[in-house]
This record gives structure tokens, sequence and C-alpha cells, in this order.
RNA sequence: GAUCCCGUAGCUCAACUGGAUAGAGCACCCGCCUUCUAAGCGGGUGGUUGCAGGUUCAAGUCCUGCCGGGAUCGCCA
């Protein structure tokens, strides 16, 4: 692996040095930005920690590495403050040196794993026959930042898109359809076929059809009975009810690409749980002769619990009474199908936080039947979208806010918003229209990312699409003055030059652009988009704060003129590359 | 009832393995467009991090108890 030219890790090396020729542990030495910029840019907290192992003054072992630290040229001046912080100020050559870097680096500045491994991205949490709405807005979003995060990092990742096609609501939907159009002739058991080519049912259709089906099915038991002996029918391969079901998926397939292609989302693979399914009976025979698999009140369960569970552990319904596969079994054959096709060595599920325990039974039977490790498995739950209640959002007429309404009105809003700043005058209106799509996609995607993934948050339309201050857009502006300022530059011939870093401005700006990797790193650790975020938008703002401070091209001194625009390139390259990975497009203008 | 998550400025959210004076945005107030996009920049007001203890040189962060909110707890996914 090719030598870390962090700024972190280069002062962490001196450090760590100095700490070792002091008899200590050469991890002491660990760098980190500085809590407090206006006393040092860089700070180390390793001399407590050390001296408390070793019962040495603290002060005293810190002072040692001070005096170490100076003879560096990375370092300007170097102290000892309060119980034993060393605080070092880099020399401006060290930043010049590493903006030169980073300047000159196609990742601007971003490097990718040691060893990439198979990664599989599973999205579960669409549903045929549901249109997407504001709560499946952060699977598809989040699940999207992190699979380019993992891509760009250098591990080989296969995303499956991963349909819920499977389970009882595929009889509730087929039982619907019968009361309302009996006559098809996919109910008619003794129709040899073949089927209609076009569905009979249009997705307007199946998305008021399949409340109705779910509220009786709740409420009315013999109707249930129906949906489940409909669901087993439909899953054993009953000729008319597999037709059926194929139009549900293709009518609700042609949705859910709109969605994804407006939402810029690609996956690699369309699968869903009934993929699963040629898989399931190989291996509920094998469970069942390793015993794995129980017999118990009428079902086939898996049992996961262990004596060191604090909470109630239920087993895995493998097969239930009615012989039916569910989300359990269904996921166990995905598993299977996957280790055949992919063989990830890690897999992460991106699906709603309320079914951890769900996840966390697959996963212990997935690890007792040999199939996948546990270690090999990953839920990577998000919280729900709230209105301001505190409950799970809703419109004011009480539905769900649809994805491509809010879409539409995230464009319409850009757009308005667009012509009030007298903006695009100049260009097509198709071109306008795409770069209000493109801003509004931002607006959308960035306030979404920005919150923790593990926490719920409080959805407010007109705050999620806004375009001011911590905001997609204003990380779009950012790159966009760039991009216009890169195309004047061109037209005049400046060129950009070797960087001397002498205002306050560019050096906070450098010390933003070397950041990248401490951002990419947490975000790819701990699989929180969130981080990327952050830093995309920190380094936007240094990059304005530098923009307002430092004339360019109407700079005089052409030494100056060269290395601030070439300071401006290398951030227009790493803001590009963030955004990238959050999901976001740059339009060229706007 | 059990288990898990959350509680940070008026509002919405951050805070890396415990680190120094808890940061942003919005809102509010004050300044900045005859120089590169004002969707911008600079400055200001605003905090007993739910409450009470404990561990530590150091706690929003770790431990205990309490209060408040949410989620989940075998055949729907």
């Amino acid at each position: 692996m090719t030598k870390s030219t962090d700024l972190a890790d280069l002062l962490s090396d001196v450090a760590g040095a100095a700490f070792a020729a002091q008899g200590l542990e050469a991890s002491y030495g660990a760098m980190r930005r500085s809590d407090r910029p206006d006393l040092a840019d860089f700070q180390c907290n390793g001399a407590m920690a050390a001296a408390k192992k070793v019962g040495k003054n603290p002060r005293e072992i810190a002072t040692a590495i001070v005096e170490a630290m100076k003879a560096s040229p990375l370092v300007a001046a170097a102290e000892v403050a309060g119980p034993g912080f060393i605080n070092v100020k880099l020399s401006a050559a060290a930043l010049s040196k590493r903006a030169e870097e980073i300047a000159a680096d196609t990742r601007a500045g971003a490097r990718g794993v040691e060893t990439p491994r198979r990664v599989m991205f599973d999205f579960g949490g669409w549903n045929v026959a549901k249109e997407m709405h504001i709560g499946h807005l952060r699977s598809t979003v989040i699940g999207d930042s992190l699979q380019r995060l993992f891509r760009f990092r250098g591990d080989h990742v296969t995303s499956d898109v991963h349909l819920g096609d499977w389970g009882l609501q595929m009889g509730q939907l087929i039982n619907e359809v019968k009361l309302e159009q009996p006559d098809l002739p996919y109910f008619d058991a003794g129709f040899t076929g073949p089927y209609p080519e076009t569905s009979p049912v249009s997705m307007d259709d199946l998305g008021r059809l399949y409340p109705q089906a779910s509220a009786k099915s709740k409420t009315d038991e013999a109707r249930r009975d129906e949906d489940r002996k409909a669901t087993q029918e439909l899953q054993a391969g009953r000729p008319g009810y597999r037709a059926l079901w194929k139009h549900f998926c293709n009518v609700t397939r042609v949705g859910l690409e709109r969605e994804c292609a407006s939402l810029g989302v690609k996956f690699d693979l369309w699968k869903g749980e009934s993929d699963a399914e040629p898989y399931i009976p190989e291996l509920v025979e094998d469970l069942k002769a390793r015993e794995i698999a129980e017999f118990d009140a009428g079902a086939w369960i898996v049992r996961v619990a262990r004596e060191t569970d604090k909470k109630e552990m239920p087993p895995i319904i493998l097969v239930n009474r009615d012989g039916a596969i569910g989300y359990h079994g269904s996921d166990l054959g995905t598993i299977v199908d996957r280790k055949r096709t992919v063989d990830p060595q890690l897999t992460m599920y991106v699906v709603d936080q309320r079914q951890a325990l769900h996840f966390e039974q697959v996963f212990r039977a997935s690890d007792r039947a040999g199939l996948m490790p546990e270690s090999a498995l990953e839920h990577l739950g998000f919280g729900t979208v709230n209105g301001p209640d505190g409950k799970p959002f809703k419109t004011r007429d009480g539905g769900v806010l649809k994805l491509y309404e809010l879409i539409a009105q995230a464009d319409a809003t850009s757009l308005a918003r667009m012509q009030e700043a007298e903006l695009g005058a100049d260009v097509s209106e198709a071109e306008r229209a795409d770069i209000a799509h493109k801003v509004a996609v931002a607006a959308i995607k960035f306030s979404d990312l920005s919150n923790v993934r593990t926490t719920n948050y409080i959805f407010d339309l007109d705050r999620f699409i806004s375009f001011e201050g911590k905001t997609g857009p204003y990380l779009l502006y950012a790159a966009v003055r760039i991009k216009s300022l890169a195309r004047r530059a061109e037209g005049e011939g400046v060129k950009p030059g070797p960087i001397s870093i002498e205002l306050d401005a560019e050096r906070a700006l450098v010390m933003q652009l070397d950041a990248v990797n401490d951002a990419l790193r947490g975000a790819y650790d701990k699989r929180l988009p969130h981080f990327l975020c952050e830093h995309a938008y920190s380094l936007a703002q240094a990059f304005s704060s530098f923009y307002a401070a430092a004339p360019i091209l109407v700079e005089s001194d052409p030494v100056k003129k060269a290395s601030r625009l070439a300071l401006a390139l290398a951030t227009l390259k790493q803001l590009e590359l963030l955004l990238g990975l959050i999901g976001i497009e740059t339009p060229d203008r706007m």
C-alpha cells in the first residue's frame, strides 16, 4: 500500500517515533485535527493516556514529544497545553505540498481500501404493488450513497433491489383482483392458456387494490384464510396465479424504474424474494435432515435463541402452517442464491431499523445452517421519516407522500427559485428544466443523508427542499461557481500553477481538502453517509470563504493568480467526487 | 411487562476510540454586489447537553436510577 500523505498521518508518524524514543507505544502519537483552530492545526492527546499507563507526569512526556516534533520540517510550531495536549501548527511548506498532491491526484487525495472485498447491498423494502413514498426514500438514497462509496474505495459491489414480491400480500392482491374481475382467465383453473400479454391492472389499480385487500385481510378471518391459500397456491406454481403475479411485478417495476431514473439510482440486480424460491425446497430438506429445522405448532421453525440473550428471541418460521414461505425463509433462500452466484464476503441490508429483530434472527439462522456466518451479514437500519408529531409522516389529508410527488414539487420549487434569481435565462427551456431537476435532487438527497442513518428525523417539506444554507444546492452552487471560473480562466488563457499558501482562508481550505480521508473512512467504516455530507459542506464553506477573500482572475500577481486557480480546481475535483458519492450530479451552470 | 433506540440553542440537526471554550443551518439583528454567479460572504443574539448520582486528570459521550418520546417482542413484511 502506498504511504499515506495525509497531514494527520505524516504528523502521527513523527509523534509516534517520538513516543517510541521514550519507550512508549507509537500509537500514542495519533494526531487529529485540532478542536481549537485558534491554537493549533493538529493536536495529540496521547501524552495523557501514556502518562496514566506508566504513572508519569503527562506534561513531562508531552514536552519531550514537542521537542522532537519541532525538528520536523512539517512543523512550524509545537507546544504543550493544558494537562498535556500537544498542539502543532503546520508549516506553510507542508500545506503547500499537500495541496499540490491533491491537485495532481485524480482521486483528489482520497485513498481506497487495502484489500477489496466482494460486497453485496440489499435494498429490501420496496414492494410489488406499492408506489414509492417518502419512507422508501431513505433506503434508496442511503444504500445508493454507500454502494457508490464502497465502489470508489475499491470493493467489488453488487447491489440488489430485492423486491418484496413473494409474501401474503401477493395472495391478497390476487383475491382482490378476483373480486373486481372474476371472469379473468387467471382464476379459471381449467384454462390452458396462453394468458393475455397485457396486464389487467395498472399501477394506479394496484395502488388502490392493495390497501383495500390489506385492510380486509386484517379484519376478516375468512378472507385472510383465502389469502393464505392463494399465496400458497401461487408459490406452489398455479399457472394462472403465476401469470397474474408476473403482471403485478412488471407493472410495479415500470414505476420503480421511473423513480430510480429520476433519482439517478442504479442497481446491478433487479431480483426479488421470489428468486430465492428455487433454492428453498433443498434448503428446507437439508435443514430438516440435519435437525436444525423443527416441526412446532404446525410450522417448520429454526430456533435461534441463545442463553446469553437478554431479550426474547423468537425462532424463525421457515415454512408456515399453510406450507408457504414467509420472509424468513425467502431471506435464507436469497442467502443461498447469493452464496452460489456472487459469493459475497459481506452483505449489507439497507432496511428500516424496525426490522432489526428480523435480521438478527435471519443472520443467526444463516450461521446455524452454515450458509453465511453472522459476521458477514449486517443490517444497516435507518430511522423513520416522521411528521411534526413524531409519528411516521403523513400528508395533510392523512395519506402518504408519494416519491414522484415529492420530486415534482421539488422540481417546481427549484425552477421557480431559478426564475426568481434570474438564473438560467440564457439557456434553453429543456436545459433549465434539467438544471432545476438536478438542484431538486441535490436538495432531497442532501437533506436525507445529512441525518445520521440510524436516527429518526422530522420531515418538513419546505425545509427539505430549501435551497439556502446547509443544503445540497449550496454545494452545487460552490461547484458551479468554480466551473464558471474555470471556463473564464480557459478563455483568458490563465493556467493553474504551483500552490503557495499565504492567506488564512487558503490555509483553512487546504486543511479541509486534507480531511477528505477522515470523512470517507468514517462513512465507510461505520456505513454512515452523513460524514460525506458534513465534509462536502465544510469544504464548500471553506471554498466560499476563500473565494470571497482571495481574488483569482482579477488578481494582478500572476503567480498568486495561478496558485489560487490551482487551489480552486483542486477543490472542484474533490467537491465533485464527494457529490458523486452522495449521489448528486453537478450541472455546469445554475 | 421485557428488550433496544432517542432526549443537545426558539426550530431542524452535528460532535471521530471519553479531551481544551458543545458546533452548523433556519429564524432574528447589523454590515457587504460600478471584481470572477448575493442560491453568496463577514459579524452578532441564543446552551445547567431531560433530571439526579457515580467513574475519570477530563463526561453530550461510559455506569446506575428516574422522567419523557419512539420501536420491537413466532406463522403480514
